[in-house]
DNA sequence: AGTTGTGTTGAAGA
DNA sequence: ATCTTCAACACAAC
């Protein structure tokens, strides 16, 4: 599950290896997680999937022949600038992630050829979207789900899709001070949980790294992010920072699909907290971490470690039959 | 063998 | 407006 640090390594990545680049041409079997927003006559609020033969063909001509001139990172989003005044924004969503290799067509599939993770490797099979790079290489999206999404756009134009601009500051911005991180915090609702996984409030914080931060601050998933002290606000921006760039420095988790270009697992999997830790003891009291459910995603949590210090809402859990 | 869990995010429903 | 649920899709585990 690509977050921040999943989708920095990939950046970091693609600005080592293809930075440069020129793309030759394009193959895919799903044109319908393709857009083409720079073709004419596109409208950037134009939300839905493009299954046009048209809108495939418009993104084939007008990618191709394109310099790779450099990568960068927006929360989740990479943006790989383009020469022509075209910007490549890949959305990796769950289960997407990129890959450089080489591969062939046989039947109709794409067949990995090396390297030998690619080969090997299960989770680096599911092939939907092909770049042909001039140097023999190909720059390729494996996507088990198919939730992955591909937009061209005139890159003066970028901060204007709704992927953008519809985004809080980015964790790791060093622009995103510990008082701005406060007031935003103070005005989400209605879980701290919650509010650590919406784009719009604070970019690039998913479900591995919001347990792992709260874990890190002691704080507890059901809190009412309205009632946290400035303390734990204070201890939850330095978890962030401090979780986020270990992560990055371990290049991303792969507790589940997550591979770098390389086709490779990221180290941070070993060094997690309590995300995907149900059951185990605690790395600090030994008692076991529990996961409950909080908006209908997975919190993992220590049960003593994060106890709350007063109540959350006032309210009791519901029971679902 | 059918059901459930998995996670990102926008849309739809309450 | 704010919150919850669902849908996009595919697979593993039960």
């Amino acid at each position: 599950m690509p977050e921040l640090p999943e989708v920095q390594t990939v950046v970091d990545d693609l600005n080592r290896r293809v930075k440069g680049r020129k793309i030759l041409r394009v193959w895919s079997d799903t044109p319908k997680q393709i857009r083409d927003y720079s073709a004419p006559g596109r409208r950037l609020t134009d939300l839905h999937r493009d299954e046009s033969s048209k809108n495939f063909r418009n993104f084939q001509k007008d990618i191709k022949n394109k310099k790779i001139l450099r990568a960068k990172r927006i929360g989740k989003n990479i943006l790989i600038d383009l020469s022509g005044g075209k910007t490549l924004l890949i959305h990796q969503k769950m289960t997407g992630h990129l890959l450089l290799g080489e591969w062939a067509i046989k039947k109709g599939r794409p067949v990995a050829i090396k390297p030998k993770e690619m080969v090997k490797d299960p989770y680096n099979g599911f092939i939907h979207l092909i770049l042909y790079l001039d140097n023999g290489k190909q720059l390729a999206l494996s996507d088990l789900r198919k939730f992955a999404k591909a937009i061209l756009a005139d890159t003066k134009k970028i901060h204007d899709l709704p992927d953008i601009k519809n985004l809080g500051p980015d964790a790791l911005d060093p622009s995103l001070t510990l008082k701005k991180f406060a007031n935003l915090i103070k005005k989400s609702g209605p879980t701290i949980k919650q509010a650590l996984l919406k784009p719009e409030l604070v970019a690039g914080i998913g479900n591995i790294y919001s347990d792992d931060i709260l874990y890190q601050s002691f704080v507890h998933p059901l809190q009412n992010p309205k009632k946290l002290t400035p303390e734990e606000i204070s201890k939850m921006y330095k978890a962030m920072r401090q979780v986020l760039k270990k992560a990055v420095r371990l290049r991303g988790t792969s507790t589940s699909d997550f591979r770098d270009t390389a086709g490779k697992e990221g180290r941070y999997t070993n060094h997690r907290l309590v995300y995907g830790r149900e059951g185990e003891p605690c790395q600090r009291c030994q008692t076991p971490i529990k996961r409950i459910k909080v908006g209908g995603r997975s919190a993992s949590f220590c049960p003593k470690c994060q106890a709350p210090k007063r109540t959350y809402n006032g309210k009791k859990k519901k029971k679902r039959n």
